[in-house]
DNA sequence: CTGTGTGCAAACACTTTGCAGGTGT
DNA sequence: ACACCTGCAAAGTGTTTGCACACAG
């Protein structure tokens, strides 16, 4: 067992699931990659075997369990990433700023917390989603 | 013509677009309702002989001229929303937010500004989406 | 051993494209 | 008259479901 298969496999069973190898690969590909990751990426990203609908499942399984969020895509489709440490199976907190940048085409948690907005009478909000489009630090 | 064919047609026309009964129908639906409409809705609002392909194609128009803008879904669809007074065909401000209701599952567009967000350098903001999921002052 | 995960096949839903004919200006 | 809009058919893409077998705990 290598050590990022221990860190996987470690984080499965901390959120109450079995480690499997294909659970392990897509977990260890957005502990890989810093930004947010679409279906379609994971796709590309694990060329070998690995059945699309596994992908969808897992990625449902992951979201249920609280391992990943959801990012808002401006083109309708649906990207995701992973919980930071502030989440665990009890409690969420993403409250924070997703940043998708129009050049390099990445979506990306920034570290920047989504303001309270004051809402008109009778409205309650229970959940933000903040995407900024722009340009990223590299980019720029 | 009637009064509300007048209004549809004045503002297609003010938008540099024919006036075709297919979209006077389809403004006319967003005239109406006062949430954002998905393609889906717009579908099962006109019953009638209205052709799916037609409907994908009207959206994309308006959507290009600036009558309509994208509102983001928590399910990874899109919805549309008319553009307010403050668009015209040269300048858009879409800087609402928007708000779901989990209950009634409407989207609709609340008449508050997305706070400015302060960015970390290097970064450079062209566009946002503040969508917010709660209850909304009618299911409250 | 038991319940869950996986792959395959197929169904289903969503979106785009090409083309011929109709319509607004 | 001309450019653009529309409907139909078909292709292309994305997502879900059912089932039999494999595998983790």
């Amino acid at each position: 067992m290598d050590s990022m298969s221990a860190v996987t496999g470690t984080l499965l069973r901390d959120f109450k699931l079995r480690s499997t190898p294909n659970r392990e690969e897509i977990l260890h590909l957005f502990l890989l990659k810093k930004y947010a990751l679409s279906h379609g990426d994971i796709e590309k990203e694990i060329d070998n075997s690995l059945d699309r609908v596994t992908v969808y499942r897992t990625l449902k399984t992951f979201l249920d369990k609280g391992l990943i969020h959801k990012v808002l895509d401006d083109e309708g489709s649906l990207k995701y990433a992973l919980c930071k440490e502030a989440c665990s199976v009890a409690e969420h907190h993403h409250d924070h700023v997703h940043f998708k940048c129009t050049k390099c085409g990445q979506t990306s948690c920034l570290n920047v917390n989504v303001p309270t907005i004051k809402l008109p009478k009778g409205y309650e909000a229970n959940e933000v989603n903040l995407l900024i489009q722009g340009v990223c630090e590299h980019c720029n």
